[in-house]
Parts: structure tokens; C-alpha cells; sequence
DNA sequence: AAATTTTACAACCGCGCAACC
DNA sequence: AGGTTGCGCGGTTGTAAAATT
């Protein structure tokens, strides 16, 4: 079977993003909402595949993702499902609102597993070997998750976690339309319109949002910025999508497109 | 203070599944 | 029924930042 080679296209940029691509991914997510990641990074102006740009979106940029400082209780979960079902991270991540399963396996790999392995071998230097990645190893001793332990505190400065919890949104993508209808707002990890806002307002959004209007003018042709243009029957309207994102209703997010 | 090593995280890659035609 | 396509998942890699020497 010939298999479509992401980003088998000359000219179709990786590694890391730029605000600017951010941007212009969140600004069409949020308006026109997930319809193809095939064909979404083209209307959107974007020099990315579609499966970049759903890597970007679901594991940083959609709303309601919680990043670093993992409670006690979150690494408790992880450990013990993953002593159930192995390197199952969607599944994990689908019991910890707003965890991505990519979040949830790099924590893992840098501190639970070798948190674990430590407690499974006290006061005794790293005897070699056992290295190895057995993920299903470790699981002799799910309940001995220090809760004090000093390094479940390390993340809690952490500048790698700019983005505060915004609230329940369960990273299971294949079920994330419908997942994201459920009343996130009402849940434990939900938060005040404002921290939405400032979420949205601030640091990679340094600028107004609506100037960002800018780029659609400028950088490519109206009838790609506008997919309604090409597909009267865009499948989400604004409305819904903000709704289906979990992006606060207090928030006049029309005006950005004004 | 500079060089080196380690850590943490973002992003890519390839495979498999399921829907669609 | 079988081919094609898009998407999701898990493994892996790249790299910037932090820590150590």
C-alpha cells in the first residue's frame, strides 16, 4: 500500500514553530475548526503538513492543556495505569484532563521511571544494566510514589510551563470532538474567564490578537484565508468551534477577526 | 568562566487502524 | 473486496536549558 508520506513535499518546513505559525494555526482552529489536517496547514497559510500541524495543536496549543507541575495525584494515576496497561499513554492521558499523551510519556521517561527505579533499588548506586526501557518493569511498586518526594516539587517553577491549567480536556484525539463537549468549565481544573484571557493575551501572544488579522492579508490570497469561501459548508461555525475548544464565552472572540 | 554532560521537552517518523470509495 | 486516505499512537530523535566539572 503507497502510504502518504508526511511531509513528503519539498518546501514543507519542520522542526520547531514559530509564534507566528501558532498564531496563524490557532486563529483558523479557532474560527473555521478541525475539519482535514490535510488540508487545514494550506488554508491556513501554513508551510507545514497536516500532521505537524496536528502535533502542534492537540500537545501545546489547543486550549485547556495543562503543562508541567503535575500534582501527586497525577503521577499517582500515571504509574498505576501504566503498570495496567503498559505504554498505553492515550489511554492514560485520556484519565488526566488536560495531560497529552506526548506530556504524559516525556514525564514519564524523565522522572517516573527513573523515580521508580530508584525506590525499587534504595541505597544502592546505579547497578548498570536494567537500563532499559522495559516500560513495563518498573511496576513492582506502583504505591511507593513518594508524594514528598523533593523532585515532585521541581516542576513547580518550572519556566518550561508557561501555560497554567486551564481546565479538562482529554487528549484522546481520536475522540476530541466529542470529548470536548462535555462541560469542561464545570470541572475541578477549570478556571476564571480571565486566566483564559490572560492565557490568550499573553506571552506568545504579545501583541493584540487582532492585529494578527495582518498576515491572512497579507501573506496569502483571501480565498485561502476564508475556506468558507471554497467550502460554503465548512462543517464547524465559529461559534461552535470556540464552544467545542472550550474557549470562555465571555470572550468577544469575533473581534480578532474584525 | 568555559566546556562538558545531563535533563526535559518539542517534534518527527513510521506503523497500524478504520473509514471511505 | 480491496485499494486509498487520513488520522492516531507510540517510539525515537533533536535541541535548548540547566547542571556539573
Amino acid at each position: 500500500m503507497v502510504r502518504t508520506i508526511c511531509c513528503e513535499k519539498t518546501g514543507l518546513k519542520k522542526g520547531a514553530w514559530t509564534p507566528e505559525e501558532d498564531k496563524k494555526l490557532v486563529a483558523y482552529v479557532t474560527r473555521y475548526g478541525l475539519w482535514n489536517w490535510r488540508e487545514i496547514p494550506k488554508y491556513a497559510g501554513l508551510s507545514r503538513c497536516g500532521k505537524s500541524c496536528r502535533l502542534r495543536w492537540l500537545n501545546y496549543l489547543r486550549p485547556n492543556i495543562k503543562r508541567g507541575n503535575y500534582s501527586k495525584e497525577e503521577e499517582e494515576i500515571i504509574i498505576n495505569m501504566h503498570q495496567a496497561l503498559g505504554n498505553k499513554w492515550a489511554a492514560i492521558a485520556a484519565k488526566l484532563p488536560g495531560r497529552t499523551d506526548n506530556e504524559i510519556k516525556n514525564h514519564w521517561h524523565t522522572n517516573l521511571k527513573k523515580r521508580l527505579k530508584q525506590e525499587s533499588k534504595p541505597a544502592h548506586t546505579s547497578e548498570g544494566g536494567s537500563e532499559c526501557e522495559d516500560n513495563n518493569k518498573q511496576e513492582s511498586e506502583p504505591s511507593t510514589l513518594l508524594p514528598n518526594s523533593p523532585s515532585l516539587q521541581t516542576s513547580e517553577n518550572s519556566p518550561l510551563s508557561p501555560v497554567p491549567c486551564l481546565s479538562d480536556f482529554s487528549s484522546s484525539s481520536s475522540d476530541f470532538m466529542v470529548e470536548t463537549s462535555t462541560n469542561w468549565m464545570a470541572d475541578e481544573y477549570a478556571v476564571s474567564s480571565d486566566k483564559i484571557a490572560e492565557v490568550l493575551s499573553g506571552d506568545f501572544w504579545t501583541e493584540p490578537y487582532v492585529a494578527e488579522n495582518s498576515y491572512i492579508q497579507e501573506n496569502f490570497p483571501e480565498t485561502l484565508a476564508y475556506p468558507e469561501i471554497l467550502f460554503p459548508l465548512s462543517p464547524i461555525s465559529l461559534e461552535e468551534s470556540l464552544r467545542t475548544y472550550g474557549f470562555c464565552e465571555d470572550i468577544d472572540y469575533m473581534e480578532w477577526f474584525n
